[in-house]
DNA sequence: CGATAAATTGAGGCGCATCAAAGAACGTGG
DNA sequence: CCACGTTCTTTGATGCGCCTCAATTTATCG
């Protein structure tokens, strides 16, 4: 993104508010008109069955556009969540609407965003559908190592990772309990620790391989305009 | 869309081609310039992990816009396979660059179409992560039951659905010899029958409970321009 | 510092996988 | 149109990975 479109994008925000952690940011099935981009803090997008059983769907960290899908889609089929206390940029959709039609380029970029959050749930599809209980643990926390890296937030190997457990069950579709056992396993293999909200990172190379974790799905590389 | 739209999109179309059974039609990873838009037939986007697991991604219908992804992306992450003999028109994306660029609207109602291919990964997500296999199987099939529907291919509460059921298994995350016990439950419980390529359905209102199924992460409502 | 939520560990059970083999459907060529 | 190989479906027997239930320890927060 150019420095301009960063500030054609900065404009179209109407205004910055902050949120408690454990808040509901979006509920599922309500008109939308405007989106939200995370400026601080952690959010997640999860879907409830009506036995009670949650699954959260992706997790967001600063500077990702947690709805901006909201935006063509009207309404959201799923939640949204805080997991932090956050601070959240509010875009409205006219404004969205302006931008993207003055702004082709800018409305690509928008439209790419949005298809790396569904590069990202096909991904843990294949993770919940075919990586055992131990690569899917493995395979979230590579990710979140990567997405971290990407915004500054991994220093020495390490990064902040404000959730619990439970959550960490709740997006792998295991039990908590189990998450549990496979953290210890990851510790007990000197891959990784997650603790007190942080996760360290002993063994890259090892804990990729036990992910068989490939950031492709991430598009990480520069791409022409 | 407005007919003038159809007509439009029509036109970016350069070649329509005929693959038969079984062929890859994109291969990860490589970088592309066009888009396939699935005219007749079925096609399966899918990704495997270094132990061979293959897990499906998504199952396109007729009308479907397989790989419209691609022309942000600029190259997929996954495979896309037909699943039996298809027709497909092949989309540049130098012209849907143009035809972006020249209608908005036209382009905001592609952008929708790719934000519903992510709104079925969600779902898939809580479906593999939190259903049962029997709510699994019995999911995939109402959710086909419904885009078949759309498209005029339910007759007398019956669709043809030419795979197999091993493919079954790896949409669902299951084996193909559960995928089978699941549908001799599904059709013991007269819910449905799946034989000879065709789906039969006997109790929707069933076959909905036993999947917890709700269509509106299908958006299928009509929405303003 | 007390209350509450989260992490940890153990014991036991179930759902789905794995392995195996027979039967049915399908495609292909004679 | 039938013979035949191949793929797909079906069913049974067995095992394991993850879940469930439960209790204790540790962290968090007002």
């Amino acid at each position: 993104m150019s420095d301009e479109e960063t500030e054609t994008l900065a404009g179209t925000v109407a205004e910055v508010k902050e949120v408690g952690a454990g808040q509901i940011i979006v509920r599922q099935g309500v008109s939308l008109s405007e989106c939200n981009l995370l400026v601080a803090g952690m959010v997640c997008r999860y879907k409830d069955l009506h036995g009670g059983q949650r699954q959260i769907l992706e997790l967001h960290l600063a500077g990702d556009f947690v709805d901006l899908h909201s935006f063509p889609l009207k309404r959201l089929e799923h939640n949204i969540r805080s997991l932090t206390r956050v601070r959240i940029a509010i875009v409205p959709h006219d404004r969205l609407k302006r931008v993207t039609e003055e702004h082709p380029h800018l409305a690509r970029l928008l439209w790419f965003s949005t298809l790396l959050d569904a590069a990202i749930h096909r991904e843990w599809i294949l993770s919940i559908g075919r990586r055992s209980a131990l690569g899917r643990v493995a395979h979230l926390l590579c990710e979140l190592f990567v997405r971290m890296d990407v915004i500054g937030a991994v220093h020495d190997g390490r990064y902040p990772l404000p959730i619990t457990q439970m959550d960490l069950a709740d997006a792998t579709g295991l039990t908590a309990v189990h998450v549990n056992r496979m953290l210890k396993k990851l510790r007990d293999d000197k891959l990784l620790t997650f603790r007190n909200g942080e996760v360290s990172v002993h063994d890259w190379d090892g804990l990729s391989r036990v992910a068989d974790f490939d950031p492709a799905y991430l598009y990480l590389e520069r791409r022409p305009r």
